[in-house]
DNA sequence: TCAATAGTCTAGTCATCCGGTCGAGTTTCG
DNA sequence: CGAAACTCGACCGGATGACTAGACTATTGA
């Protein structure tokens, strides 16, 4: 499960993707639009600043917007920053590689195999997908119930 | 990331499905072989018999063994009893479909479709592994590092 | 210049979950 | 019977997730 933070993140740099060039938005716009916590959503876009996803501007004509075009921002790039690794064991990621405490041996580790697929699945799609990837809806809806 | 206890399930299952036919394992022997504290294990160990994973015998010649082939238990099972859904976003889950209560509407909804791509992909994975996949290892050893 | 506005940043809260542990059962065998 | 093994409920401490509070700083336009 992605956490929440991360939902809230992807949405708002949907919503930005969709300002005109030069245009920026407000927090609280942003906010009200997407139907975030105000305070919350603070964080998370102070987050992707610092990380060098948007860009803001304090006073009165304050707001944010996208530091890259949308096309250049992936899922996977906004996940790692907010949720941390997308690997689904510690020793299978790139960016936080870390040993798993109880496994002797990697080599032979029983359940590395299946979920080194696993992360080399999903990063596949994760890294592709982008911001502007979700502009265009209505396009190619599927089915309302589709993975478990 | 998967739980601890969901690797300690898999792990406890491989060294179940290593048995001869009618032998069965004790949770105090399961333990000391991988790395497992024993307490904990015995939780684990009953939830998959709850769910017909695995079957034991108390009283002094007691233990552990497989109800099903290691061949018709796959990863997603387990997870799914140990861990809960395996879909990125509770929308997207088949054994617990929850709607995403800050989403407006499913159908255009902006992160939905790249995270059903990515539930359908590891879902493909999951659900075609078995543990009889984890029992012939040395055969095709993968590159330590691999994913992110 | 000053007040209003909007972003910045540190902390704190509160519930839930994870990874265990404890101890009192109950069944089975020798 | 009694020792060995599984059963099952309760508990627990620390971490994490999802926010909330409030003080501070930059920008502007009246």
């Amino acid at each position: 499960m992605i956490s929440q933070k991360a939902k809230y993140a992807l949405r708002s740099l949907v919503a930005l993707a969709r300002l005109d060039d030069g245009e920026t938005m407000m927090i609280s716009d942003i906010a009200a639009s997407q139907n975030i916590p105000k305070k919350f959503l603070e964080q998370i876009l102070l987050d992707l600043k610092h990380h060098g996803i948007v860009e803001s501007r304090r006073g009165k004509t304050g707001g944010y917007k996208l530091l890259r075009a949308p096309g250049e921002i992936t899922f996977g790039e906004v996940l790692r920053i907010i949720d941390g690794p997308v690997a689904p064991l510690p020793c299978l990621s790139k960016i936080a590689y870390r040993r798993c405490d109880d496994c002797l041996d990697e080599a032979t580790c029983e359940v590395r195999r299946v979920f080194a697929e696993v992360a080399e699945a999903t990063r596949e799609i994760l890294d592709a997908r982008t911001i502007a990837d979700s502009l265009d809806e209505d396009l190619d809806v599927l089915p309302a119930r589709s993975a478990s």
